[in-house]
DNA sequence: GTTCCTGCAAAAGCTTTGCAGAAGA
DNA sequence: TCTTCTGCAAAGCTTTTGCAGGAAC
């Protein structure tokens, strides 16, 4: 049921003096079981079908929480909506402009240091990219072939 | 007054039927003069002291329809705000999360393209970093000796 | 003279906040 | 028991929208 990696955040969190309320367990989990790059919307419509109590106030609570304490990242690669990651490892983020989907990429920025900032403390990289996805391209492809036909 | 560049862009809109009107015409300007990354707030206030009868709407009509034509990119290196940049050539955003000021790096990610990502179309590509800037560096060193004395 | 743009006010979203009651340690 | 968390409602922001008057062409 609770793999180690779940285990380890737990104790990372009873570590910093944060309570493991039922709530914020439900919120750690979905995270840790969808990696879709869920917005507070979609986390909050999944688990409110089965914790009823849960507020929208708690998973706003919940996530700013744990972005605080480095678990979560931002993901803003729309100005329109706030998603949220807790992938640690480095990667960028491809959003298809057609579905709507979130593919992750890996890219490291680390190997070549960017010359120009080498007198900056950089704490966080980010990398977005935006487009069609190949499931996407393929449909566009077939509904030119049956406009075409 | 008008450099060329200026002269292209109002071209370019006259191109695709859009009207010059004054107010679109002072936007423009200020993001040609003012490669500070501004968000609507700032653009309206430097505004609208010389021309009061701007209202903050045709500030946003303004800037998203620079957007849809591609002259300007947004810049949602923070999820509370929203920046706007006209400049076109290829270049990443550090933020300085001590002072808020945006400096561009130039960072080349066509170079080498992405392995993963050879069966996508890529439009946009966004790379955001957030640290220290040297500046806030060394008035943070300034601050700590102070302290030590 | 048309067409499109603009400003105002209101509405629509999303996120935060204050506080009393509930749950965790 | 004491501290912290939670839910609700309200407030605070940013951004969009509808519409009548005004400006651009």
């Amino acid at each position: 049921m609770m793999n180690p990696t779940f285990k380890s955040l737990l104790n990372l969190l009873k570590s910093k003096g944060i309570r493991l309320s039922h709530h914020r367990l439900k919120v750690l989990e979905y995270l840790t079981k969808n990696f879709s790059h869920p917005t507070v919307e979609q986390i909050y419509i999944a688990l409110h079908e089965e914790s009823p109590t849960l507020s929208k106030t708690t998973v706003y609570n919940t996530l700013n929480l744990l972005v605080e304490i480095g678990l979560v990242r931002v993901i803003n690669i729309e100005d329109n909506e706030t998603r949220y990651d807790i992938t640690i490892k480095n990667h960028g983020h491809f959003k298809c402009e057609s579905c709507g989907k979130i593919y992750d990429f890996g890219i490291d920025l680390d190997s070549s240091p960017i010359e120009e900032l080498k007198s900056f403390k950089i704490n966080y990289k980010d990398v977005y990219f935006k487009g069609i996805c190949p499931s996407c391209l393929s449909n566009i492809d077939k509904t030119k072939l049956k406009t075409e036909e």
